[in-house]
RNA sequence: GCGAGCGUGGCGGAACCGGCAGACGCGCCAGGUUUAGGUCCUGGUGCCCCUCGGGGCUUGAGGGUUCGAAUCCCUCCGCUCGCACCA
């Protein structure tokens, strides 16, 4: 870069806007954003009240971006895109005339803080603090204007005490499916007091705490963790490998069942799912959900056991209509009844006399001439350990046990095999399922794999047949797949109902109806979501607001004990235990001598026993996932200083009504399209159902920006190599004397391509940069970086800067004279333009505009020598949004005191939107043969005169019959000739 | 495999509701300023023909609807993202 000694030598301008110029000007205006607390967005009242009357009459817009985890490594440039984009939309709406909340906070609980604690033995909240300021000082670098009073920090005892307390929240509350909504536990009582079934007066207080215990939002329940004992630490599913061992240290992993707090989402799926149509997102993100939580519309069946009259089995299915085809059944492995049903030895009587005619297959993977609990027993082992992601890699491969058992075909009476298989899968619908070979592409490959019986109960058409290469004449087990699709229905009736001839969705209601006459089966609904398992063996983390009290039941604090902090520990370094499948998880705040147990007189209920006294209690010991902090965050931006509520009545009605959803623009990466925002949407409409906030939805208008991708290298050994510096010569590239290959990615450490924001500031300032960023190309879109297009936007500044400010003199060289008509006319397009972009996201459009009518300005600076002020100002308000340093500085230069922050964006005047003449296109056939110049506002049978008079027009229309004229009004004639 | 989205000059991209394709920027070409290069300024620049008048072609490929298609419909090809035994 340049020094004060070459441009002295090389006589540059002393006024040039460049880097340097652009770094004073910046420092110079972030500090007086700081000081003259030109950001600060005031709330109706309160301790932040201050200024509101000055705004009193604007209307509220709530703009946030996703909030960062903040990472030590430090901010590449497509890290920014986003907040520049939110930036830009927050500060044009604050000069059309809206309160703006603009803030930003900090996401810092989560793995990779503790991570670095154990190489570095330093306390998770120094790095976390470090970070967080590094952070800051990048960001404010860029000049986003910001509340910096509403920063939070979801690792600030301050904040997490209401991270707790929402957790409190959902503990205290149960879901009552008649309301569809949530209501408080002390309304729960009464209910189940009055429930004759339930028989509330002969409950002990032990058993009707675990009933009341079983309703909560917030509950306790087994669940899978990958437990790594010689890493002494519970893992991740993506800390573990597809061979199921650890990333770090290729240590075994196993799947353990361990006592985890689980939230019910599961009860809000109907309404996460219905109120989506409420809001402004993409259908993209909307699919994404809905898929996610995945609803399926069908029935559960009842099916009896052979040998067991007080058993029954329920499947779920989404086809009852091919309830006459079940020709077996499959139970997860883990189903509870297997080992209830399961028979000593393999069944004699129907299959033949001699366990050899049991199809050796069916006795399992490994054998078991023992009988088929042996069978099941390895059967579990093989499947047991595996993740989700093993699973995947074996593919498809069917594998299974016959159970022994038979069960009965309500329809038919028809007994069928009973088999445990891993394709069924024990979290879905009820963990059973009745097996219809020719009608599900699953069932009909095990069917294949095991020889089992397949029944055609819907007749596929011929067109089928012929697609598939099929005969219709064949038996199924000859078909090249089962057929799902529409058709009508066949062989399917007992003495009571018949579904034969009916197409699919008849079939369906009639078979849903005879199994409820007969409470056999009813319609049901079920969903791929599952509940939220909330519970993490870490350390960095919220802990729990919840104690064990002497039966080892859960006991939540009073908010008066809030927070609860994190006790401090020494050793951060996981204990390693006996590397074996036995050894069990014990979290790292298991080490905090002192703060495990704790002596409270805790309030009790009276239908628990009432007030229990002075006891000693033990802690819950795992923490929150980082899920927690940002899933209520953008609450605590509206009101950050309040001890006594999470957020004001106040505050939170001002900003965030009338909804439905409060935050009226919410942009971050597709990276949170499902888990954060169903989270997020999740604990709003619970605090919504509890009266703590007023609108059904957290995020009316969602938007994702898109990544900034670059060009990664890599070398023959098929690593990437630093992509500064990779040279291109004659369109091959090179690393030294190697030649590497050219790949386009994220832009990130991993791929070696990042480039820092702190060298594009040093080469040509922040407010290049950004504008740069927003003229790459539509913010929903990834693009590539290229430092060489930069100069580009930098000059535009340097332009606009020269056309106000005399190089050489640094005097201000504006006119007061009006400019001509022309300009005038540009002047005015564009602020109707920019002002329509900027309300659109559309930036990359905006400068362009910004583009032309500066070219416009400097052609009249070089005809008459000096600016007109009447275009020179509007220019700089309009780029204020996008480089707002150069344009406060221009502002101030043009003799004005205030920052433009709260000036009006400028309004176009529709008298110089119009036009004197407009050039139209005159076709034929749709070609277009000549263009000729018309008054503007010329109707369409003026306009069709004007084109035949026009001589050219004339002489190609000579001697052609028109047999008809389309005329579209200021755009074109059309000549439809024959 | 299923679902969603996207294919426009050498490059990033623009084009409202079907109405003049290629705005704006980079790059490139030419000229000016400069001792030179760079910076900066001015002009040109989709491709192919051309007798310099103009003509032809062009939005991944092919087809369709229409007076008219980058835009709507169908088939295919390519790329990106999401889900992945969900009964």
């Amino acid at each position: 870069m340049e020094t004060e000694e070459q441009r002295a030598d090389e006589a540059l301008p002393r006024y040039r806007y460049d880097a340097r110029v652009a770094n004073e000007i910046e420092a110079k205006w972030q500090d007086r954003w700081e000081v003259e607390h030109t950001f600060w967005a005031p709330n109706p009242d309160g301790p932040l009240s201050e200024g509101f009357d000055a705004v009193a009459d604007r209307s509220k817009l709530f703009v946030l971006d996703m909030f960062p985890y903040p990472s030590g490594v430090g901010l590449h440039v497509g890290h920014p895109l986003g907040y520049i984009g939110t930036d830009v939309y927050a500060r044009f709406q604050r000069m059309s005339g809206r309160n703006v909340l603009h803030a930003m906070g900090y996401d810092a609980f989560g793995l990779p803080a503790e991570q670095y604690v154990v190489q570095t033995g330093q306390h998770p909240r120094v790095t976390t603090e470090d970070n967080v300021a590094t952070m800051r000082r990048q960001l404010r670098a860029l000049g986003l204007g910001h509340d910096p009073r509403r920063s939070v920090t979801t690792t600030d005892p301050a904040y997490y005490r209401w991270t707790q307390w929402i957790f409190l929240q959902l503990f205290e509350s149960w879901y009552d499916e008649d309301a569809q909504r949530a209501r408080p536990i002390a309304e729960l009582v009464p209910i189940l007091e009055a429930d004759p079934e339930v028989g509330w007066a002969g409950l002990s207080t032990r058993e009707r705490r675990e009933l009341v215990d079983e309703n909560r939002l917030a509950y306790l329940d087994e669940a899978m963790v990958n437990w790594c004992p010689a890493l002494g630490t519970v893992l991740a599913n993506e800390e573990v490998t597809a061979e199921g061992r650890s990333d770090r240290g290729n240590h075994p992993v196993y799947r353990r069942p361990l006592e985890q707090w689980k939230l019910r989402i599961t009860a809000y799926a109907e309404r996460l799912l219905g109120d989506l149509d409420l809001l402004d997102w993409s259908d993209s993100i909307k699919v994404m959900q809905r898929n996610w939580i995945g609803r399926s519309v069908g029935a559960e069946v009842d099916f009896g056991v052979e040998g067991h009259e007080d058993t029954t089995i329920t499947v779920f299915t989404t086809r009852p209509d091919t309830l006459f085809g079940a020709t077996y059944m499959v139970l997860a492995p883990e189903h509870p009844l297997v080992d209830d049903i399961t028979p000593a030895e393999w069944p004699g009587a129907t299959l033949g006399e001699d366990v050899n005619d049991i199809p050796p297959s069916w006795r399992g993977i490994f054998g078991a001439e023992a009988g088929p609990a042996e069978a099941i027993r390895r059967y579990r082992e093989f499947v047991g350990p595996k993740s989700d992601l093993e699973r995947q890699a074996e593919g498809r491969e069917k594998t299974g046990v016959f159970t022994g058992a038979f069960a009965t075909n309500p329809v038919n009476d028809a007994p069928i095999p009973i088999f445990v298989a891993d394709y069924v899968l024990m979290g879905y619908g009820t963990g059973a399922i009745m097996a219809v070979p020719a009608h599900d592409e699953r069932d009909f490959e095990f069917a294949q794999e095991f020889d089992l019986p397949i029944h055609v109960v819907i007749q596929p058409p011929l067109a089928w047949f012929e697609a598939q290469g099929a005969d219709p004449e064949a038996d199924p087990v000859d078909w090249p797949g089962a057929f799902v699709g529409d058709g009508v229905a066949v062989s399917s009736s007992n003495d009571e109902v018949s579904l034969d001839a009916l197409d699919v969705s008849d079939a369906k209601a009639r078979i849903t109806a005879w199994l409820e006459a007969n409470e056999l089966g009813a319609a049901a609904i079920t969903y791929k979501l599952r509940d939220w398992l909330f519970s993490r063996q870490r350390y960095w983390g919220e802990p729990f607001p919840i104690v064990y009290d002497e039966e080892e039941l859960p006991v939540a604090l009073p908010a008066s004990l809030l927070p609860v902090e994190l006790p401090e520990i020494t050793d951060f370094e996981p204990e390693i235990v006996a590397d074996d499948a036995e050894s069990v998880p014990e979290p790292p705040l298991a080490r905090a001598d002192g703060w495990v147990t704790v002596e409270l007189d805790l309030p009790r209920p009276d239908w628990a026993g009432g007030g229990a006294g002075p006891k000693i209690y033990r802690r819950e010991l795992n923490t929150m996932p980082q899920w927690a902090g940002s899933c209520w965050y953008y609450l605590r931006y509206l009101d950050p200083t309040n001890e006594n509520e999470f957020v004001s009545e106040a505050a939170e009605r001002y900003w965030m009504e009338p909804g439905p959803g409060g935050v009226d623009l919410y942009v971050g990466g597709v990276e949170h399209a499902v888990l954060h925002l169903l989270y997020a949407r999740f604990w709003h409409k619970v605090l919504f159902d509890l009266g703590h906030v007023s609108t059904p939805e957290p995020f009316q208008r969602l938007y994702n920006q898109g990544y900034i991708l670059a060009g990664a290298f890599v070398d023959e050994r098929g690593s990437y190599v630093e992509a500064s510096e990779v040279v291109e010569r004659d369109g091959r590239f090179f690393h030294g004397d190697d030649e590497v290959r050219r790949e386009n990615g994220k832009m990130g450490k991993s791929l070696r391509n990042a480039v820092a924001p702190d060298d594009i500031y040093r080469d040509y300032g922040a407010d290049t940069l950004r504008l740069y960023e927003m003229f790459m190309g539509p913010l929903d879109a990834s693009r590539p970086w290229n430092t060489a297009d930069i100069v580009g936007v930098h000059r535009f500044l340097q332009r606009l800067w020269r056309n106000v400010i005399d190089e050489v003199t640094g005097d201000v060289r504006v006119t007061p004279e009006p400019c001509d008509d022309e300009t005038r006319r540009v002047l005015h397009r564009t602020i109707a333009a920019v002002g329509a972009d900027m309300g659109d996201l559309a930036f990359n459009t905006a400068v362009a505009r910004l583009f032309e009518l500066n070219n416009r300005l400097t052609q009249v600076v070089a005809e008459t020598g000096a600016a007109p002020e009447e275009v020179v100002e509007p220019l700089v308000l309009m780029t204020a949004p996008l480089a707002p340093h150069v344009a406060e500085e221009l502002w101030e230069r043009l003799g004005h005191e205030r920052t433009l922050a709260y000036e009006d964006f400028p309004q176009a005047d529709p008298l110089w939107l119009t036009v004197e003449n407009v050039e139209i296109a005159v076709q034929l056939n749709g070609k277009v043969r000549a263009r000729l110049t018309v008054p503007a506002g010329l109707d369409e049978a003026a306009t069709e005169a004007a084109a035949r008079a026009d001589a050219r027009v004339a002489g190609l229309l000579d001697g052609l019959a028109v047999r008809k004229v389309i005329v579209v009004s200021g755009r074109l004639v059309n000549f439809v000739v024959g």
